[in-house]
RNA sequence: GCUCCCAUCGUCUAGUGGUCCAGGACGCCGCCCUCUCAAGGCGGUAACCGGGGUUCAAAUCCCCGUGGGAGCGCCA
């Protein structure tokens, strides 16, 4: 048999973190099993759902690159198909018109509430025989089994088992003739051929009414997993205000796409004390048997952790090419400063994200706005403008600017004016860079080039000797 | 309220009756390295929710409690 799974969200809005894990899992199944994935929206409530939405999931999907082989399917293109369905159940008895009011419904729900009853319908139209007296459009309700246990064999729950008894008569298709969730998902695994349903375990309580419905429709029904939530990091169920809820905010906050998935993987997965997985792993070591059962809170500082492995390890024309993007976000032209590839090397190990890394890259590209006033103070005393200006000149004389030329330049001023290594460097770093912080300085001025390096060297040497003139003037 | 699910360091987790006075990872703390910030190396801190069983033996099995979560829509 080959698997099939699914993703079916909803488009009701962006895809969030929890989604996308489960449709991680699913591609990950799928592909680990040499089988098929599928895309399917459910778009059924046409009040709710939106093209933004369905635009917005597709490039979720995209992004952590979760292709699949079938869909995107639409159930709105489906109705004939669900009418055709419904129509067979109503033949064979197995669903019914129900001419409930939705008042006398809203009334029965609030009588059992007082009476501290789990609310449920009554039945009142499962025997009728014709329509009552002055009836609106009806309703279609599924004939559920009144006695008995119907028993879901989860691949992570393991043997859940419901009470008949506790499941009513639910409604399968609107008044207006439109079908509804709990019917169309059973039609369209059946129809699509899906073996595998692995869902968010907020579903576990629909599965004996699916499972239900398609004994009524004479199938077998799925293999289902129910994987637990995702909490936020306080323990708390994610809402638009946890920090980043859709996963294109995790792009957009500078996370490479194979870090949120190497995240998202080990987030109620495991295989052993692995912390490392590249796609092509996950894929041939993936199993549902080694999903965790309990509900699993984000952990913000493991995802920076992963973030900067990957900015780290990764080929750096492929951090190179994300890293554009934030540029370009920042108003910088990516081609007009360093070789990427190079600025990468440079700064992966010192940058968290790829946001970072282009904040702490914006002096390759622009002139700095003044001094950081701190490490001015620190770095460019008097004697500062002596050294800077003899660096100055010991570098204008360097024909070849590469990295270890510009090191031998700068270690040999240190040893010819007796200065350790950091009384030299550290003021050429603030000179150039405006602040305390950059990669070593070689490297640095070797990305920055010779004319930029000279001239914000001559920047700084006159700034010094006028503050300098400024200070020794007060009293 | 009813039904269903869950429960190991702060967090992600390993553990499937003995090899566990519980292992790894992130974070945190300390040391080393060092031109800054980092990165890296080394070391440390920290957990089996509680109570009953079963068993020679329980983090592992069972029951109860407690705590968390989900569902109970003409939403999905």
């Amino acid at each position: 048999m080959t698997v099939k799974t699914r993703f079916a969200p909803s488009p009701t809005g962006f895809l969030h973190i929890g989604g996308a894990r489960t449709a991680l899992f699913s591609w990950l199944y799928a592909r680990r099993h040499g089988g098929r994935f599928v895309l399917r929206v459910e778009d059924t409530d046409r009040e709710r759902s939106t093209e933004e939405a369905v635009n917005a999931i597709l490039e979720g999907m995209a992004w952590l690159g979760l292709d699949y082989d079938e869909g995107p399917f639409y159930q709105t293109e489906s109705f004939d198909r669900y009418r055709e369905v419904l129509d067979k159940l109503l033949e064979e008895g197995h669903a019914y018109r129900c001419y409930c009011s939705r008042e006398r419904l809203d009334a029965l729900r609030e009588e059992q509430q007082a009476r501290k009853e789990k609310p449920r319908y009554d039945g009142r139209c499962r025997n009728l025989t014709e329509p009552p007296q002055g009836a609106g459009d009806p309703v279609i309700r599924f004939r559920s089994p009144q006695e008995g246990q119907t028993l879901i064999d989860d691949r992570v729950r393991g043997r859940v088992s419901f009470d008949n008894a506790e499941l009513d008569d639910l409604i399968i298709a609107r008044a207006d003739g439109s079908p509804t969730y709990n019917f169309t998902v059973v039609v369209d695994d059946m129809d699509m051929g899906i073996t595998h349903v692995i869902r968010g375990d907020d579903h576990l309580n629909n599965a004996p009414r699916q499972a239900n419905i398609l004994k009524a429709l004479g199938v077998t029904p799925p293999v289902y997993a129910h994987i637990p939530m995702i909490l936020d990091e306080n323990g708390k169920k994610l809402s638009k205000r946890t920090g980043a809820a859709s996963v294109m905010d995790y792009r957009d906050q500078g996370f490479l796409p194979e870090a949120v998935v190497n995240y998202l993987v080990r987030l109620g997965w495991s295989h052993g004390d692995q912390e490392i997985f590249s796609l092509d792993e996950m894929v041939s070591l993936f199993d549902i048997d080694e999903i965790n059962a309990s509900a699993s809170s984000l952990n913000p500082s493991k995802l920076l952790w992963l973030n900067q492995h990957y900015l780290k390890t990764s080929d750096p024309a492929h951090v190179a090419r994300h890293l554009a993007w934030h540029l370009g976000t920042l108003g910088v032209d990516p081609d007009d400063g360093p070789a990427l590839e190079a600025l990468v090397d440079a700064q992966a190990e010192r940058s968290k994200t790829l946001v970072e890394m282009a904040r702490n890259s914006l002096f390759f590209y622009c002139e700095p706005e003044g001094y950081d006033e701190k490490a001015a103070r620190k770095n460019f005393k008097g004697e500062a403008s002596t050294v800077l200006a003899r660096v100055r000149e010991a570098l204008a004389g360097l024909d070849d600017w590469d990295a270890s030329a510009i090191h031998g330049v700068v270690e040999g001023v240190a040893e010819e004016l007796e200065l350790k290594m950091g009384k030299v460097a550290q003021p050429i770093r603030v000179a150039v860079s405006g602040g305390p912080v950059s990669p070593p300085i070689d490297q640095t001025l070797a990305l920055l080039g010779k004319a930029t390096t000279l001239r914000r060297l001559d920047a700084a040497v006159s700034h010094i000797e006028k503050s300098g003139e400024f200070i020794s003037d007060a009293p």
